[in-house]
DNA sequence: CGATTTTTTGAATCATATCAACGTACGTGG
DNA sequence: CCACGTACGTTGATATGATTCAAAAAATCG
């Protein structure tokens, strides 16, 4: 059925089929078409997203009205805007599908039921959450490292087949230049 | 005995005296120095710090051998390379103390006993990733949205009090700007 | 007080942004 | 399945935010 959540999960904790069970009431899958959102601005974002299929982009508009994206999500990746989840205020970012996508979303308002019910959950979700934070630290490290030049040319080579995926201007967008300047940099090299 | 990291503890999850007796056999008490290291660049790094008293400084040194912060953590924060202690691979940052501190110490090495022994702990660190992990992402918009100029401005009126606490060069390096720049902007206004 | 560390100054330079225009590709409806 | 319109990518000229370097000034510390 989404044997993608299913196998993430069970390579974390363990799961038995009548637990597995007991998930599925917990869990609501969403079917995104390209340009669907699954989360709005000024909205509280309530749910936690699973990608099991497609491509998701988290994103805002600065006063200028440019989309800055922040993230991606991919399969077997989780995306949500954390900050807007635990707090119970509006978001300042936008989450929508880049590529059709089947994604498994997990209500906030389920999660402490869930966790007391199943919590083996609990501890798969403190292990998803070390390792995004983990691969946080390291972005920023890239941050204050490379120039937009060193970023690029380290994002293309790291993540040949991703690249391919996406338009180049949301490559620009998420690496923090201008999709003109990506397009100088590409023709230098 | 270390109030702060008791009363963070007790602030998010449930904890009888016999259960804080328990978790003392878990944790190690450590008094740096002003300058001294708890994690050196090229080492594994096996600790989660929390600080009861004092700074910290997380950076890593670039190819011209300056030295880049990326993180502080003052009182009641945690601090560790996690991808480091995750994967157990040399850590490519030092952690060094900025003030003279009181540090709690986690080994990664007992954590799973300790888990075992206090679930809550597991619920505990669930929680304080994900808080760790939502403020990355609002950090990362900051990245995106401001100027090195903003950063600046936005930093000093939402923590008058920590800039007071360290070097002017130090704030200029985790903001990714030159000293000499955030001078003339200090000049400007 | 002297020595080291931190901050400031100013001039020259560079990486990257901006703007406007043109070229290309691609998906959607007829 | 073609054609048209919109979305995407490129080009070149100009502008600018921020860095670099070297040196002096100021602050801090033992």
């Amino acid at each position: 059925m989404f044997p993608n959540f299913i196998n993430h999960l069970k390579k974390h904790v363990e799961l038995n089929i009548d637990e597995i069970a007991t998930l599925k009431d917990f869990v609501k899958i969403i079917e995104v078409r390209k340009k669907d959102f699954l989360l709005e601005e000024g909205k509280i974002c309530r749910y936690n997203y699973f990608v099991e299929k497609g491509l998701l982009r988290m994103f805002f508009v600065n006063e200028k009205g440019v989309e800055q994206i922040t993230q991606f999500a991919l399969e077997n990746w989780w995306m949500s805007d954390h900050m807007s989840l635990i707090m119970e205020k509006p978001s300042v970012f936008n989450i929508q599908a880049v590529e059709n996508a089947t994604i498994i979303a997990i209500a906030q308002s389920k999660q402490e039921q869930l966790f007391k019910q199943l919590p083996q959950l609990e501890r798969y979700f403190r292990i998803m959450m070390q390792r995004a934070y983990a691969a946080t630290q390291m972005r920023f490290k890239y941050f204050h490292d490379f120039s937009k030049e060193e970023s690029y040319r380290q994002f293309i080579s790291s993540f040949p087949d991703f690249t391919q995926r996406i338009p180049q201007y949301m490559l620009a967008s998420y690496l923090g230049l201008t999709p003109e300047y990506l397009s100088e940099l590409r023709k230098k090299a």
